[in-house]
This record gives structure tokens, C-alpha cells and sequence, in this order.
DNA sequence: CAGCACGCGCAATAATATTTCGCTGCGGCG
DNA sequence: CGCCGCAGCGAAATATTATTGCGCGTGCTG
């Protein structure tokens, strides 16, 4: 990790570009401690260094019209890493999946869907998810509500254990 | 849902910013084709009105120094609604908690984590989620790779619905 | 068909981003 | 030790962007 490469400036620079990724870059300066131009500089670095992967917006997905979050849980038949990558493509390839995550132990996937409404996802589970070549089973779990979706990491623990090692 | 006041230059604007939300102003309102000022009063309107609950930098979390991720599924042993609220309040607590869902089915929630290593892991999870009140099961998927992390919502699935139903 | 409300674009102004420049502190090397 | 070169800073100048005010056209509504 080039993470050591970090002053301590960088990692509030980071810290607050996660929180508020429109903040204008002079009042970034300002809660980092440093005058605009240098603060831009870090700011670039950490983009071209890929740190910083890029900036989104968050929606409301609920008023939105998608009311449905599910987790899908996939096993495979075939292992192979030639077929991991062809199921992975295959995710990449399908909107209502957004996220696709390789998993150890007995379940393969996790994959986390969004939907407009329950007979849109049934439709994509059975017609897409479940006649995937390889696909051995598929359970899935509804989201009822969720309590907290908080992005990125939590830099609290980085400078926590940055001091401890200090 | 609000989405239905929504025309295509606001689903356009609100796609566009999910990708990029640093694009300038201007930039945006090129690609939604009106001029700068009723582009930026748009959006404005679409943060007032929560549509944008915010904006946020994608960090690189590996290289950051976060290696592991893991899924946790936790079950409780009581369902009570004080029970629920009062075990994701604490889940809201714990930084390496990124996100916290409660799903249907046996499990009942579903917890993403982020910890810099397996260690750091262990000892979340044995010393506070497992020992958390009320908490009866946990069971936890390690997170191999990433074949997709896709923010937000497809609006691709939002159009060609709008399409349809119009 | 007049009046009204809404949303646009244009032009002017304010704020911000970005470049340029010179200064300063620090580490290597004579 | 003292000099040099580098890296990072801040101030000032400039370019770009955000923001405001205003007049115009369009499409309801009475």
C-alpha cells in the first residue's frame, strides 16, 4: 500500500473529500490547514495516484421508484478461474446487479441488486440469475430497511492505528 | 416516490452526477443540453428536495491500507422492534460497520465490514459483535475480490421503464 | 384570447480554480 | 560546515466557473 506515503494532511484531505466530495477546494484548504494551490496539488496527486477513484453522487434509490435491495448469495458449479471470470462478466453485464463480490467459504457470491419492484427482480432472478451457465443456486434476502450505508472507509481507524504505531 | 415529477434532463442530470460528481456545472449542462444557470438551479432543487442526499470521493480502500472486507450475517434473539433499533444503533457506532442491512428470512442482518487486517477482524468480532447484546449467531464471508462495485442505481432499468410505461 | 406561472437563456457579477512566481526549510555533498 | 538542489508553501495574477437578475417565449387556465 502507498498508503505510508501519506502525511497527515493527505489523509484529512481524503477524510473530507469522502465525507463531502463537491466541498470547493478552498474550503478544503481551509479545514485541512493549508492555502488553496498547495491543497489542489495533493488533491490531483491523489487522483493520479488512483486513491481517489472519483467523486459520485449519492440518490435516494427508494424515491427514485427502485424500492427493492436484495442480496444474492450464488454458488457455482464449476470453480475454475476461467469460469469465476465468466460469471463475473456476466454480473458486470447486468444493471440490476451493482455490486459482485467473491466470497470464501460454501456460498461463491455476494451479490448485492437493486430493483424498481419485486416481480422486476423475480423476473431478472429467474429469466437472467438462475439459467446463468454455472449458476448452481441462488439464495437470495430481501433488505427490509437498512440502518446505515456509510461509503468508504472509516479513516478514524487508519489514524488510530497510525498513532499506535507511531 | 417524488421520481415521477422528475423529466429526462433531471434523470440526465442526476445520472450524470452518480458517474461524476465533480463534474463542473457547465460541463453538465452541455451534456444535458440547456445552459448553466436552469442547469445549476436543477440541481440545486434535486439536493433541497433529498433526490442528492450527497456527494462523495471513491478511495482506494486496499491501498489505503484496508485489506479485508467481510460480510457478516448475524442473527438476533430477539426480534422485538426496541431490540432491532437498539443492536443497529450500535452498529451505526462501530466504524468498521460500513453498512447494515435487515433482511427477511433467518438472518437478520447483514452487515458489511472493512478492517485493515484479518487481525483487526478477529478481534471486532470477537470482542464486540459477538459479544454484543442480544446477538445469538454470526456467521462471516470474507471478501476474495471485487468483481463489481458499482455506486447507486441503473438508471439505464429507470428509462427503459419510463419508456414502457409511457 | 388575455393573463399568469414557469422555465429558459443571456448578460453581468461574484466566487472559485488554476497558474505563475518567489520564498523557505531541509537533506546531500563538496 | 557551508553550499546547492529539491520539495512544498503562500501570495498574486489570471482563467474558469458559479450565481444572480432580468426579459422572453410557451403552455395552462379562466
Amino acid at each position: 500500500m502507498v498508503a505510508t506515503r501519506l502525511d497527515p494532511i493527505d489523509r484529512k484531505i481524503l477524510s473530507e473529500l469522502q465525507a463531502d466530495g463537491r466541498m470547493t477546494n478552498v474550503e478544503l484548504a481551509k479545514r485541512v490547514g493549508i492555502s488553496a494551490p498547495p491543497c489542489l496539488r495533493r488533491v490531483r496527486t491523489l487522483e493520479e495516484s488512483g486513491l481517489i477513484k472519483g467523486y459520485h453522487a449519492e440518490v435516494d434509490s427508494r424515491e427514485l421508484g427502485f424500492e427493492v435491495q436484495v442480496f444474492a448469495m450464488v454458488g457455482l458449479d464449476s470453480q475454475a478461474e476461467a469460469e469465476l471470470s465468466r460469471f463475473e462478466e456476466r454480473c458486470r453485464s447486468w444493471p440490476l446487479v451493482r455490486e459482485c463480490h467473491m466470497l470464501n467459504g460454501e456460498v461463491d457470491f455476494m451479490l448485492k441488486c437493486v430493483a424498481p419492484d419485486l416481480s422486476s427482480f423475480q423476473s431478472f432472478l429467474t429469466e437472467e440469475l438462475l439459467t446463468a451457465p454455472n449458476v448452481s443456486s441462488v439464495k437470495t434476502s430481501l433488505v427490509i430497511r437498512c440502518a446505515k450505508d456509510d461509503p468508504g472507509v472509516p479513516f478514524e481507524v487508519l489514524e488510530e492505528r497510525l498513532s499506535r504505531s507511531a
